[in-house]
RNA sequence: GUGGGUGUAGCUCAGGUGGUUAGAGUGCCGGGUUGUGGCCCCGGAGGUCGAGGGUUCGAAUCCCUUCACUCACCCCA
């Protein structure tokens, strides 16, 4: 019969990967604690509707990247692509902005989106993601970037580049908006056919366009920085100054437009050499009229999202083992030893020793064999010998040499000369 | 969605122009050490050659179909 296999692009993660995942998320669970940050868990699963509604339309992820059906209830439901949408739906549904309109939320776990998959892009993938709302002062987008990178500096990843820009607000996307589709009209026959296409629909994402022609035609275009209202362009110039207090290296760059339809103001990206195409490791930005739009009260945001794949691929530890090694192993001989064994093992483990045992019966050869496997610091030898005069071998694994221990009183024993090393 | 690559042992891969019992390394099991891991030596188990069809006396090898995986592109984490 033929074994039945994982959904394409949905990988195991397997012990001696499992691991490093659980590095990661202490750090940044540490990180973000130190920035006020408090877990909140959200559902994977969306009506499809919020999705629409806060991602947009006519972006990429909504028009081709859901995870959509149709469930029992004639009811339209998507696996989360991202999760800012959820976490503002929470924040709304439980008037979190009643008790204390500003409020530091993180979350981690899997997003989808249904693409092809390739290395660094996974239809299952995993990310961090924090969100602040309630808050629109410059500070706290630099705040925020600033908790990014010193994630990132604590898991010790290198070689990476900090990219921001500024999208306007309602107030002078507009004008900008009028200007690049005026510069775009006549060129229409010169772009590729989605931008075609974008150009009604929202005409800031050709500057996303990766095509040849499309390049070239945005490359004269107006830009966005140029059209900012005073507000958002005090705004941009105060992150800008608050980044430059911590040091925080960062290019400006003008024709990064991201491909959510919520960000206003700052947005942000912090890309790598290593991973190719897929080189975004982290991205945000200020989302100011989202939890409007989701029907709520008028409350600024902002926010990141980081990919623990992407981050797990690049970063130094890659070939570390992050596998749990047993710090005794028990080789049992015989049928009271065995016996023995299996008591002393689990008394040792519920006082606290991380301790295995082999239950095969065979040859002690074969059982110091899966001792030294296991990477075990001790191996405890009790045979029928050792039972006989009422004793035990204790083999230091590294060191090579053992000592006998009595029976009596044999757990404190262990206890004491494991604690010692 | 579009284009390329690859499918042979648990894993990594060999197998000129078709030829009889399909190999190696590694891992696994056992032995060399009547009760002591790693290094070394010896032995053993393990394969519908991705699947289906075709050509042929004969197919892992050639042809067709299909599936899976993978990489790249668009876009993004």
């Amino acid at each position: 019969m033929e074994i039945i296999t994982a959904v394409r692009g949905f990988k195991d993660i397997l012990p001696v990967e499992a691991g490093k995942w659980q590095y990661i998320e202490k750090i940044a669970r540490e990180v973000l604690a130190n920035f006020g940050f408090r877990e909140i868990r959200i559902p994977i699963l969306e009506k499809t509707e919020l999705f629409k509604r806060s991602i947009g339309e006519s972006t990429d992820i909504v028009e081709k990247e859901m995870y959509t059906f149709l469930d029992r209830g004639n009811e339209y439901l998507t696996l989360r692509p991202e999760a800012t949408a959820s976490v503002v739906r929470a924040y709304l549904e439980h008037t979190m902005y009643a008790q204390d309109p500003v409020a530091r939320l993180f979350t981690i776990g899997p997003m989808f989106r249904r693409e092809r998959p390739q290395r660094g892009r996974y239809r299952q993938f995993h990310q961090i993601n924090a969100e602040l709302l309630g808050l629109d002062d410059p500070r706290t987008d630099a705040e925020v970037i600033l908790m990014l990178m010193q994630f990132l500096m604590r898991i010790e990843i290198t070689d990476l580049r900090l990219m921001i820009n500024s999208l306007g607000c309602r107030e002078c996307r507009p004008a900008f908006r009028k200007a690049l589709s005026g510069f775009l009209v006549g060129k229409e026959e010169q772009l590729c056919k989605d931008c075609q296409r974008r150009l009604a629909m929202n005409p800031l994402r050709v500057f996303d366009c990766k095509t040849a022609n499309c390049i070239e035609v945005i490359d004269h275009a107006p830009q966005i920085l140029d059209f900012l209202c005073p507000g958002c362009m005090d705004h941009f110039t105060k992150v800008k100054e608050a980044l430059a207090m911590f040091a925080i290296a960062f290019e400006v760059n003008p024709k990064m437009v991201r491909g959510l339809d919520y960000y206003a103001k700052t947005t942000f990206e912090v890309v790598t050499e290593h991973l190719g195409a897929q080189n975004a490791v982290a991205g945000g930005g200020r989302y100011d009229g989202l939890v409007k739009d989701l029907g709520g009260p008028d409350i600024p945001g902002i926010g990141f999202a980081v990919g623990v794949e992407r981050l797990i691929s690049i970063s130094p530890f890659m070939g570390e083992n992050f596998l749990i090694s047993p710090q005794l192993f028990i080789a049992a001989l015989g049928d009271k030893a065995q016996m023995l064994a299996f008591s002393v093992c689990n008394r040792l483990r519920i006082q606290g020793i991380q301790t295995e045992m082999d239950y095969s019966g065979k040859s002690l050869k074969s059982q110091m064999k899966r001792a030294d496997k296991l990477s075990s610091r001790y191996a405890l030898i009790l045979g029928e010998r050792e039972i006989a005069e009422n004793k035990a071998e204790l083999r230091d694994m590294q060191q090579g040499t053992q000592e006998t221990i009595g029976l009596d009183d044999l757990e404190n024993a262990i206890i004491k000369i494991l604690k010692g090393s």
